[in-house]
This record gives structure tokens, C-alpha cells and sequence, in this order.
DNA sequence: TTGTTCGTACGAAAATGTTCCTACCTTTAC
DNA sequence: GTAAAGGTAGGAACATTTTCGTACGAACAA
């Protein structure tokens, strides 16, 4: 008797999973012919049986479900979208930033693409992170 | 007459890359015994020679530049700090919260780990930037 | 002088991530 | 029925990143 792989149950997303991880975040369940459609619509150009693949193994990773009573398979996130998106922030937070939070926005502030509209949005934030 | 390598100007850091420029941004230029100290305390368990060959290959791509007047080879950055985290952190962004700045800070913000003192920073920040 | 320590150079293995070819099955159009 | 279209499964090839073993030179202490 042995284990057929370990399997990391925190396995942190690749760049190509994450973004199929955002189109399934968006849209909700899909085929892998939706998803890849999408990412040579959206993102890029890659064979179906890339994306394919990169599915297969997110489900085997624990990224993904996959419900099989159609033919053609609906594969769902398993991860929670805001969750994910924390963890990954956070450690890119500590790997570039030290971990602190207000360096990043001061990057993020002091940077041409920060307009003016991203920055009322911010302040509007913090003041209902006030009232609350 | 040939080419050696085709070495791309804007060549992207990868993680292990990012941590060693990060030493070298933080203490200025720097020995791989000092770096490869510091990994190893601060960091993790990695081998001298790992460390040396990745600052070798970090030369030739031209991230760093090194000395090499004294047997110790001091190497140097040779990418800007700012410049390199604004790159990457509007990578970040776009790949993660669909370009939006204000979508990432609100994330950042609904996380336990910004406490109070970051959320106060942030404001003052943001009060400079209306001043100017 | 000789051996130990500390340095660089370099090849290659290992680990990881990505892409796609081939095989084969099911459904659908004719 | 048959061919074409559209599915899944899985292996293999590739690309990239990371790690480290080995070789060898320079400095230094005994």
C-alpha cells in the first residue's frame, strides 16, 4: 500500500492556473472548451489540450472539481476567490515589501498608472472602513 | 561570427532572483558569502554554490553587475529598486485584480493582517499626496 | 612546504511548469 | 452506416528555474 502522490493540500497556484482560476471565479462552472476559448479570446493564444490539461492536473492538485455526469466535464474552483487572493497578496506583500502594507501603496500611489479616479476610490474606502 | 546568448534588456526576476536583489538593495553591494549568510538566517537553508550561481547567472543577465577587483567579488544591482516593484507590482495587479489599484487595497484592507497603524499610514499618505 | 580554508567556474541533475501529440471514445450530420 | 466534429486521457517533449557536485586557484597558518 502506498501513496500515489503527496499532494500539498495549500498547493499555491501557478501564473497559467491563476488564470484560469479567474475565469472560473467570474463566469462560475465551466467547460474546458469555455475556458479556453476565453483565454485565446482574452489572454492568449494555447491549444485545447493545453488548457486541458492544466485542469486536469488543478483537479488533482485540489484546485478544482470537476463534475463528470455530462460528458463534457464542469470544472469549478475549489478555492475560495477572495481567500486566494489574500494569501497571494500577502506574500507578495512580504516578498517585495517587507511586509508592510503602506509601502505598497505608496508604490502603488506614486505610479503613473494610479490615476486620479483609483485614488478617490481608495480615500472612499477608508472613510467607510471609518464608519463602520 | 555568433551570437552567445540572446539576453532579453528587460529580463523579468524570478523569485529567488527578486530575494537576492532584495539583500543587495537593502545593504548595498554585496559579497555572495554576506548574501548567502543572510539567506540562510533570514530566509532559508540554501548552498553557497547555489547562491554564487545564481548571482553568476544574474550578471549575465545583466541584473547585476559585479567587481571583480579583489578575489571577493562584490556584486551590485544593476535594476532600479522603485522602478523594478512598480513593474512588478502593476503586473501584479493586472493579473490578479483585473488592473484595478483600488480593488487590491480594498483586499488588503478586509485583511486581519493590516491593522490599524497600516490603515492610518495609508491616510497620511494619501492627505500628502492631496497637499502637492 | 603543506594542508586547510575560502574563493570562483562550470556542468549537470533535479524540480517545476507548460505545451502539445496521439489514441481513443461519443455524438452528430449526412 | 459512415465520416466529421468534439470530448477525455495520458505520455512525452520542452522550457525554465533551482540546486549542488566537482574542479581548481589563492591566501594563510603551522
Amino acid at each position: 500500500m502506498k501513496q500515489k502522490k503527496k499532494i500539498p493540500p495549500d498547493a499555491e497556484p501557478t501564473k497559467s492556473e491563476l488564470e484560469i482560476l479567474q475565469v472560473l471565479w467570474e463566469h462560475g462552472p465551466s467547460t474546458v472548451r469555455f475556458v479556453n476559448n476565453y483565454l485565446n479570446e482574452q489572454k492568449r493564444s494555447v491549444q485545447y489540450t493545453s488548457t486541458l490539461k492544466l485542469m486536469q492536473i488543478m483537479v488533482e492538485k485540489n484546485l478544482l472539481v470537476r463534475d463528470e455526469n455530462n460528458m463534457k466535464h464542469v470544472y469549478a474552483s475549489r478555492i475560495d476567490e477572495d481567500k486566494t487572493k489574500s494569501v497571494l497578496l500577502n506574500r507578495f506583500v512580504d516578498a517585495m515589501f517587507n511586509g508592510s502594507a503602506s509601502s505598497l501603496v505608496m508604490q502603488l500611489l506614486g505610479n503613473k498608472k494610479s490615476n486620479a479616479r483609483e485614488i478617490q476610490e481608495i480615500k472612499d474606502l477608508l472613510s467607510k472602513l471609518d464608519k463602520r
